[in-house]
DNA sequence: AAAAAAATTGCAATCGGTTGCAACTTTTTT
DNA sequence: AAAAAAGTTGCAACCGATTGCAATTTTTTT
């Protein structure tokens, strides 16, 4: 079965006898055509099923109002709130997304990335994967003057704009929190210190026990991938240890989540005998019981402020080189996995 | 500051001195190109930096080489395992996919439609929004021929393929296992009846009772959406039921796992009070107290097998309008939500 | 009514790859 | 050694929208 062919301008200047350069003004509202032109234009256009071609558009224009999302993953609801976020703020201002997901690894990352370069994106937003060591495949963006925008997962010492929460203080934050509920031997449950949200909510974890005068204990600090059967093994690591340690600060809901469930499978009252953080927010920590306390913060401003600064940085609104990071609000959400002393 | 210009094959070209038709051939590989020739110019490609010009390409051979996915979320354990299966056979193929989301909003989904329309995708495949009515929308695909493949949440009396599970089947099952642990009262939490999946499902519900010899009773039968507080109320007016439920399925883990958890904070042991059986084996499923009983299907193989199909078809190895209705295996899985009768 | 200004519209080149066909080389066959 | 076949390469016309500039028409000013 053949298709009928794609109407063109061409087709539609044919028709009114008039040149194809005033069709293109006229389908795109431009002003220098005559209101009533214009309008017979557009209804012409609708009339023959005229769709804008993209290609000959972008292949001419060499741009692509287009913005290149990578992201490390897709299903958790802090992730799905950023890109809410984006797509509020491109959307409006008539941008395109294209997102690309890594899973995690840093091998789809690169190629994600290698994609996007090729299919031209005007700019990128990004969280690193959790595998990801260094930056060389953002390279040809910076060559080619393609601004980029990290967020969240970032490499601090890099020097692209990034918007982040203060993980120093949020570590700080929930650490101090479990040393007030009375906890003395808080287990710390995170990833891959080479990543910076988890070395500063490290940071900020073994500082507060300083500040609390209570030793930092090395074994106390465990460290693991964000697989569900290493969150197990972390429990029962737990379980091991003598005496059992009363607090539990997960950098990740999922793991806290897990994690506690596990505890629990083998008799371990939360937050009776451990009591636990987590950390995002995620719906998961709403669902399980005893409620997760965690870290909150904002994934849809997040969302919004790294593509606000991206698409004024494109429309020479701001010059994205000249602010390095955004810091956004977050905080601690109190929840009965961590409150022993209640009122 | 200003860039370099792009390096086009007429660059490559006119440093080999060659021309350019020889230049494009030679980098994918035409087997008319010398060896030799070939070498050379791929090794100036890369010296010179050049990258491919896909607006320049898809505009000369009409067409992409690029799948459109609209999902209706993003943030499921089934709907990222679905695009992993997408993923691996559209990689596999060389096509490129642009994912866009609905999240459960028609209005999203339509305007979803529209962009890959205009964007140009070779094909097409979509799980429809909680909202959507009607497929209007997926019209335009149709009139230019552009395969598309509907997946889980589809519209029956539709033409276009369709991968789905036996919903209907689900259901009963479900329903079975519970009327087995004893269960005389069960509810049916669920979504709008217009929707596929939940038609099939209450059908198959509704049948396993009558074929128990259980009269079926309308006010078991709770319709809500998809948000937490619904099914949070849900809790409550099973709880305000005389005399109590003692069974519940919920056509989602979600849903399952919120309601059942109001359950117990309100005093409800689950399963000896109450057996829970949710849907879709999602994460959340195994991670709440008890673990939910649940239907557990493939979403990498509903993914690979759209994929497949779609792309058989675009490179004419099969043709799509032959094939209506593809059904994968599904089953369920007991865990301790429902399991009364151990042993 | 002529001149100046503003409003419309068209010309034609451009963006960068692709591909049918012709032309030219080299190799193989007779 | 001539003819046929196979291997290489180039010519040039696309694909469809955009836009600087010039040309034309209409409106306003003097």
């Amino acid at each position: 079965m053949k298709l009928k062919k794609d109407i063109t301008i061409y087709d539609i200047a044919r028709k009114l006898s008039i040149s194809s350069a005033t069709v293109s003004r006229a389908l795109k509202d431009h002003p220098a055509i005559n209101k009533d032109t214009r309008k017979k234009i557009q209804e012409t256009a609708k009339e023959l099923g005229y769709r804008h071609n993209n290609f000959a558009s972008n292949l001419r224009k060499q741009k692509t109002n287009t913005i290149g999302v990578i992201l490390h993953e897709l299903n958790s609801s802090f992730i799905t709130s950023v890109l809410a976020g984006i797509e509020k703020v491109t959307t409006e201002a008539g941008y395109d997304i294209i997102i690309a997901h890594s899973s995690e690894s840093a091998k789809k990352e690169i190629a994600n990335a290698l994609n996007l370069f090729h299919k031209r994106v005007d700019g990128l937003i990004a969280s690193l994967s959790f595998e990801t060591r260094n930056l060389d495949h953002f390279k040809p963006f910076e060559e080619k003057n393609i601004p980029v925008v990290f967020f969240d997962r970032v490499e601090e010492k890099n020097e692209s704009t990034k918007v982040i929460i203060d993980n120093y203080r949020c570590g700080y934050l929930a650490t101090q929190h479990l040393v007030e509920q009375g906890c003395k031997r808080i287990v710390l449950l995170t990833s891959n210190l080479a990543r910076n949200v988890y070395a500063e909510r490290h940071r900020g974890y073994s500082d507060a026990l300083f500040d609390a005068g209570i030793p930092y204990q090395n074994d106390y600090v465990l460290i693991q991938d964000l697989s569900e059967q290493q969150a197990i093994a972390a429990a029962h690591e737990i379980l091991r240890m003598i005496p059992l340690p009363d607090g539990l600060f997960a950098t990740n809901d999922f793991k806290a989540a897990v994690c506690m469930h596990e505890l629990q499978n083998n008799g371990i009252l939360i937050p009776e005998d451990i009591a636990v953080v987590g950390f995002n927010n995620d719906t998961i920590s709403k669902i399980v019981s005893p409620q997760l306390t965690t870290i909150n913060y904002s994934g849809i401003d997040m969302g919004e402020i790294a593509a606000r600064n991206l698409i004024n940085h494109l429309q020479g609104l701001s010059n994205i080189h000249l602010t390095n990071t955004i810091v956004i609000r977050s905080d601690l959400i109190i929840r009965n996995s961590s409150l022993r002393k209640k009122h």
